[in-house]
DNA sequence: AACGGACGCAACCGCATAACT
DNA sequence: AAGTTATGCGGTTGCGTCCGT
């Protein structure tokens, strides 16, 4: 047998396209049903990824607000580098945005507030962290049981037990510069933080928060979306190709 | 204006787990 | 119950852009 070959590297605005449409077909499951009947020669993989980090007509783009922030700090000093359940708390926000924006920010406050530390005192424990200067942003678990500062009882199971740095100590370098958001409850975050900034189509309640899955598109989304895309008239950044 | 480093983000990879047969 | 396949997740990498020198 010889295997198609797979196309990897960036999509192009025509895959994008056809995946949109084909997803509309079929829904957002079955992804190597959609990778192969769709032509593209992707894998199915590579399809989902395309849809939930990109694609996805729920999607809200660029910079994280204060509140967003804020509650990627409280969420991730309780679960950790569950990114993807973190991204369930943010509607708009996937998984690898807020992993990546962790792996930018963080690291820059981190670094930031180790340099402030070293200034103040020189043999600060601060400097334990990590032998190579590098702080150990990338697995940071939180304190256990946490009731957040903003009155958020975040806990419902396991939380990662292993702490590598103070959040506090960075949250509180981010509250000073912000100090005056104050975060409502988690579950006004649909509320507090809105989801429409680039699909003015898709009202809020898209979001499932009961669910596991991601994000549902429903029928009433699938009609809107298929086979073309209603966003892209709206000149957002969507496809970027 | 050119260059180099830092940054930001999209995408891939490997592994784990769920779902199905 | 065991094996297989599909899906989800977290870590990592590659590349384009921005910014300072």
């Amino acid at each position: 047998m010889v295997q198609q070959e797979m196309r990897k590297g960036p999509w192009t605005e025509q895959e994008d396209i056809k995946l949109v449409s084909f997803v509309g077909l079929f829904g957002d499951r079955r992804w190597d049903f959609i990778a192969k009947v769709s032509g593209l020669h992707r894998t199915g993989k590579s399809c989902r990824l395309r849809w939930v980090n990109y694609l996805h007509p729920g999607l809200k783009r660029g910079k994280m607000t204060p509140q967003e922030e804020r509650l990627v700090v409280e969420l991730h000093s309780k679960w950790g580098n569950r990114w993807s359940r973190i991204a369930r708390k943010l509607p708009g926000r996937t998984d690898n945005e807020i992993k990546n924006y962790w792996r930018t920010h963080m690291r820059k406050k981190a670094q930031e507030k180790k340099r402030a530390a070293a200034t103040l005192s020189p043999s600060s424990p601060e400097s334990s962290k990590s032998s190579t200067g590098e702080e150990s942003f990338n697995d940071s678990g939180g304190p256990n049981d946490m009731v957040s500062s903003t009155g958020i009882q975040i806990g419902e199971d396991q939380a990662c037990e292993q702490e590598s740095y103070s959040m506090e100590d960075i949250w509180k370098d981010i509250s000073v510069s912000e100090e005056n958001n104050i975060l409502g409850p988690v579950f006004d975050v649909q509320s507090e933080l809105g989801c429409n900034l680039s699909c003015p189509l898709m009202p809020s309640p898209s979001w499932d928060y009961s669910s596991d899955s991601l994000w549902v598109m429903d029928e009433e989304e699938s009609k809107i979306f298929n086979p073309v895309f209603p966003f892209y008239e709206q000149g957002t950044p969507f496809l970027t190709g």
